[in-house]
DNA sequence: TATACTCTCCGCCTTAAGACGGAGAAAAAA
DNA sequence: TTTTTTCTCCGTCTTAAGGCGGAGAGTATA
């Protein structure tokens, strides 16, 4: 028992912190090594404590969990040193499981878990082995085996087309936008629909932006 | 100090639940009565124990908490209770904001407010006093002063044609969900283009999305 | 080198869209 | 009762859209 797991919290929600950080430390087996409040703050942080493993929260002011994950995964791995990120959040957000693996996510847990269970899977992360919320895998499953989206088969530049469909242009604008002439964005626009296996541009216009391809701001 | 205030906390999240739980009743003015980890639970212990002061999270899975904050105040006011409802989220969910003080709720706080800034939200509340975080009040004016969404100047009938322009269906399409003419229907998507100030019906359906007026299930 | 892909642009043709103006019927408001 | 709205539908006219086929130039790839 000489050598206790050690801990660092990630989470802009104060509460939450006390919450995790108290059940925690009632474990023997287990240290806190510290709390940072945002995603940069947590990065310095592990860098200088060298924690086993970290909760990570996904959405935080300024620097995101996926970023901040990222970027410890890549420094630790420089360095030649060793941690298991567990990234917590709020509910499934689907869009955001891959991204955080890919970044170097180790386990994946919702915050709803119940606090024992997580004192569980920092244990288990710790001696290697990963823990996903049930949830977790299933959408990974969907999304390894997802047909490739459909419009990953556009070039480039059907893409772009789309991108403009999306934010309801006409040929013409889209021509003007993009520097081209008319019939070939002609071109592109029943290259899109075709491949898409869409009507006509207003159904164009709707999958770009059901598929959160144009941004969002008003 | 012979009577404490009696607060209720409700959330999904355990680990919340905890932190505030702990932080909370070390302050000698407030008791925990209880913990509901769903809007179902939260409304039956409310009822139950008759609270000063909740603590209510918005997202919960089955009966979230505009929902349960409803429920709560109208079966409190049936009874002549009284009782104070802090609604805790997570972000400025914006859309939510104003159902969320229309349902009843008292104060809106974030969940990154710190702890100490929570337990001086609970004492306000109990002595009468709304807080409302910084953002909220914006998003309140700006949604008062807002100039009605265009969208508002619809007739109903014009509204249900934008929905369907909305999930990109041609004239032909519409007029077959509608029961009605193509003619009619042109007419109508005439009057919606004018009205909104759009070009053309592509435009109208981006407008219909960007301002989620269609469901987003894909 | 030969092949395939991508981006660009042409003409021709058909049709869905949309503007404009008019109008009848029913319901709500003045 | 008169007026206003709303919903319905008509005809006419113009044009943007979109399908089809073809093609040249550049680049990546086998």
């Amino acid at each position: 028992m000489e050598k206790k797991i050690k801990v660092m919290l990630v989470d802009d929600h104060e509460m939450v912190r006390m919450g995790l950080g108290a059940y925690i430390s009632t474990d023997e087996a287990i240290e806190i090594l510290g709390e940072a409040g945002n995603g940069k703050e947590g990065v310095e942080m592990a860098l200088e404590r060298k924690p086993d493993v970290i909760l990570m929260d996904l959405v935080m002011e300024g620097m995101n969990g996926i970023e901040a994950t990222k970027a410890i995964t890549e420094a630790f791995q420089e360095r030649g040193w060793e941690v298991k990120i567990i990234v917590l959040t709020s509910f499934i957000e689907e869009d955001k499981v891959m991204p955080a693996l890919e970044a170097g996510a180790f386990s994946y847990l919702l915050k709803t878990t119940k606090a024992e269970d997580i004192v569980r899977a920092i244990k288990k992360a710790y001696e290697g082995e990963s823990v996903l919320e049930g949830k977790v895998s299933q959408v990974m499953l969907k999304s390894s085996r997802k047909k490739a989206e459909k419009h990953e088969i556009l070039t480039e530049r059907e893409y772009e087309v789309l991108l403009e469909l999306g934010r309801g242009k006409t040929n013409k604008e889209i021509s003007e936008t993009l520097f081209i002439g008319i019939k070939t964005v002609k071109t592109h626009v029943s290259n899109i629909l075709s491949k898409l296996e869409l009507e006509d541009r207003t159904k164009a216009a709707v999958y770009a932006n059901k598929h959160h391809l144009v941004d969002d701001e008003k």
